[in-house]
DNA sequence: TTTGGAAATGTAACGGCTTACATTATATCA
DNA sequence: TGATATAATGTAAGCCGTTACATTTCCAAA
């Protein structure tokens, strides 16, 4: 019902400057082209009649967007905020726009994601991790779609990816931790259905444990969803069990901050009665109280490769190519020596 | 240069199927107007040819998208993050799509992405604050594209908004602070130039200021960009003047943390030195040590709104009605009396 | 059997832009 | 000055859907 009126299209700028379509459809997109007479002329006119060409027609007839879709868990937290942002900028270098979307970490919802920005003409997307439904593969393959995995790095994984090993960051995470005596270990996990980084973390502690002369099986295991408060709700559930763990790993920083505050609450001295450790490290890192000790995450970096990769795929068809970072660990005040005295 | 295998278009679908074009657009839009037996066999043969409808075509011949387009100053902290979720959930129910961009609060940048989003085909957009070049506006009456302002509510403007006082909200705050004895007052705001919101609470305090007998030229004003830590040095540096404060305001809750963890690194204790006073609420301010008081911003609400409001204005042609909603003080940790003993 | 109307389907114009190709203006050189 | 290369511009055919309107099919009632 909105009363349209007569947005203005190439038409009426040709018609009101007295030249053709092509031309004023070439001072925009090759303006060297054109003589300059031309060009101001038409510039001229395109401002006075407010003019602006419209994305659908110019796509159907480019059969090209410019556009890269990335499509990411949530915008909630500042998790994947940093990472997109290089991603964007570096994007923008390239002449791309980006396009987000976010998922909820829900499969369904992601997959009807990537379907709305395919139909809207992405020329590639960035994806985080490599588990979902193999149909969907199928179906950005028949559109031509290139994707790319990014925030991890499987050895081996048949799709390409730019990103870290999850499993070996938080491997050598843990090991450090046992090495501090701790052997009551917890895990505060984000859902491991369809999250293979959440998959790999828990296996990376595992493996840490058993190569220590831990049992695997003894680690306190918690599967949640990712908010500050849910975080807070698992480490009181591990601290009131009668297997309290003196080392509570969190699947993020968000959750660990929200440990942190339950332990606050509780009166439960961190690091003394128990440390905690966080993942990605974000700005909240350093502000929580005491700074958590965590695995740095380089999103920055993995953000801006990823541009360059897809950008230059698209452009210049160069295949991409697997590049695996490294995620760094990095100790602060939440981690300390397993306490003694305790049962 | 990408090998685009030729994607299905929907001649692609009609001619395997041995029908019209007509009848599959139907199929995919007005299931009720085709019989059950064509469409069965259509839509098996859509999902073997893994057909997807292109946008730009069906927005051109359509003449609509069903995509409303929400612009917001930054991805980067969680201040809009809350609110575009409920606008986007909102949206959902009612048929649109969402589509964000952000504009690390450059006003030029905040030009291009709205260009970008009308051209993309927004049927409407959702904007952060009334403030912005008059070109802008007027460009959007020509392109007909309805635009909402939210985050900000200022009695009297032209532009319907949803959104609350900012002036009033901080007046409030300001006012309580003053009550505790506090007389050396400092905020630490964002930028203000082409910031609405900004200059509100700027207002507000100095309002509450002097109709509390204070001088609101005493006012100590820094402005800087929204990160932790610009919030940190801007309370340095306030911290080191001659004239220190006894209670710090910041524009947001992020550099409110900012400031707590100089404090922090400073030993100067809060509240007890001195008071910090956020602002939005956002989950930081819980769990930030200690907890901080701040007015807390209707964010879901807002964003709730506005998306109705939209929906129903593009679908409907329902005018759009100006709310205000209200912001709440939120007192927490600190905030506390003004210290005596300082010079 | 005929007939009228509803239901199902088809036809084709249209939307706004790009671009290959054709045409015209301008500059360059012998 | 005329021939020729080059720059500037124009023409018109797509790109891929939707939808008004036309046509065909089907069924029930007469």
């Amino acid at each position: 019902m909105s009363l349209k009126p007569h947005t203005p299209t190439l038409h009426d700028v040709a018609a009101a400057a007295g030249v053709s379509t092509a031309t004023v459809s070439r001072c925009l997109n090759f303006p060297d082209q054109v003589s300059e007479s031309t060009r101001i002329n038409v510039i001229c006119i395109i401002n006075d009649l407010g003019y602006s060409p419209n994305f659908g027609a110019k796509a159907m007839a480019a059969r090209r967007t410019n556009t890269i879709g990335a499509i990411i868990p949530t915008m909630e937290n500042a998790i994947f905020a940093r990472g997109l942002q290089a991603f964007q900028e570096e994007l923008r270098l390239h002449g791309f726009t980006m396009l987000v979307a976010s998922t909820s970490y829900c499969p369904n919802i992601e997959e009807e994601q990537i379907r709305s920005l395919v139909a809207r003409g992405a020329d590639a997307l960035l994806l985080i991790g490599h588990e979902r439904d193999p149909e969907i593969y199928r179906f950005l393959q028949t559109q031509g779609v290139p994707a790319l995995v990014t925030w991890a790095f499987t050895p081996g994984s048949v799709r390409p990816s730019i990103g870290f090993n999850n499993r070996a960051a938080i491997y050598e995470m843990a090991t450090e931790v046992i090495k501090l005596g701790h052997t009551k270990l917890a895990l505060i996990s984000a859902e491991t259905a369809m999250n293979d980084r959440a998959k790999a973390r828990h296996v990376g502690i595992q493996n840490a444990m058993t190569d220590a002369g831990l049992k695997p099986s003894s680690l306190q295991f918690i599967e949640t969803t990712y908010n500050i408060e849910d975080g807070a709700n698992a480490f009181e559930k591990l601290m009131k069990s009668d297997t309290r763990p003196t080392a509570v790993f969190c699947g993020n920083d968000v959750l660990a901050v929200g440990a942190l505050r339950c332990a606050r609450e509780m009166k439960i001295s961190v690091p003394d009665d128990v440390s905690i450790i966080g993942f990605d490290d974000i700005e909240l890192a350093q502000v929580a109280y005491p700074a958590l000790t965590t695995v740095h995450v380089p999103h920055r970096e993995m953000g801006r490769r990823a541009a360059i990769a897809l950008a230059n795929y698209v452009k210049e068809g160069t295949p991409i190519k697997a590049v695996e970072l490294k995620a760094r660990l990095v100790f602060r005040e939440t981690l300390g020596p397993a306490r003694k005295d305790l049962p």
